[in-house]
DNA sequence: CTAAAAAGTTAGCTTGCACTAACATTTTAA
DNA sequence: TTAAAATGTTAGTGCAAGCTAACTTTTTAG
């Protein structure tokens, strides 16, 4: 299922809200998102008319399977690159999580997944450079990262 | 200025046809875009209204300075994701373009700038790894990177 | 040179997604 | 327990950007 961005920031939202607050809100997915309750209250139909939360006037939001799977996967896409925007790039957390958050919308599962592989790659290396001097003839291939503290837990 | 992603498909295809056509044409411009003439029309005067280009009715399109300095700007964004994508990520040609036409009105410059010196870090090193087993002791930090034909011109 | 083809424009429709104003419902606190 | 505050919804507006139908202007071919 393809959707547009801004109602995958809302399908993000209702995820992390429900995992963060005791209930979920039109008014809260409002505050998060800097966007009018009306505005918030229309865009939740059209996620219940796609079957991707439950929603009854004046009840609380619940996300269906599909929607929380969903979820997930705009999460993933995300974070992905949020990760390698900050980690990676050494971009500032704040620029890193706007540029991710409208970049998620263009990037493909497939990508995603090679990007993963290659952040892990590249992070999972351990701490900065190999050893070597980058600019000998020995070891000149080698790339050196200085990103600490990796692989957080991201949301 | 920050245009819509609309707007500099709109900007980076007058820059291409100017560069490869004769001519830039309403329909030149509708075709590659895929998009419907009127649709083209309006956007040229919208474009035109930002002073990015010069457009009387049934006269020819002119990009304005400033129109060339952001188109070349557009374009240096995409060709960056483009890159990176394909030569880095090693992800299909046409997957890439699309992908890096939709991402790249979320990228900044300076965010570019730090990507691009990335993927130069990474693709000036030479073909493929460093001839040290990835996986050995000595040399697990190297980063094997299988690109060829890099660097090659892109628009 | 003129009629047909190609190119370009105008008018009006649709959809997505934001907004405010006004109203309805639910929650909370005196 | 009930009035005020908080929350949620409905109605209607605006803008961006796509579309088709119908029209005008320019180009081209006979």
């Amino acid at each position: 299922m393809k959707l547009s961005n801004s109602l995958e920031e809302y399908l993000k939202t209702i995820y992390i809200l429900k995992n963060t607050e005791k209930q979920v809100r039109v008014t809260d997915i409002a505050k998060r998102l800097k966007i009018s309750k009306p505005s918030v209250n229309r865009a939740l139909n059209t996620l219940k008319d796609l079957k991707l939360i439950e929603y009854e006037a004046y009840k609380n939001i619940v996300l269906t399977k599909t929607g929380d799977e969903l979820s997930k996967d705009i999460i993933k896409r995300y974070s992905t690159l949020k990760l390698f925007l900050t980690e990676v790039l050494e971009i500032d957390k704040d620029i890193a999580e706007n540029e991710a958050k409208a970049m998620k919308h263009a990037i493909s599962e497939d990508t995603v997944k090679k990007l993963e592989n290659y952040i892990n790659k590249i992070l999972d290396l351990g701490d900065l450079d190999c050893g070597y001097d980058e600019n000998s003839e020995k070891c000149k291939n080698c790339v050196k990262i200085t990103a600490k503290n990796r692989l957080k837990k991201q949301v």
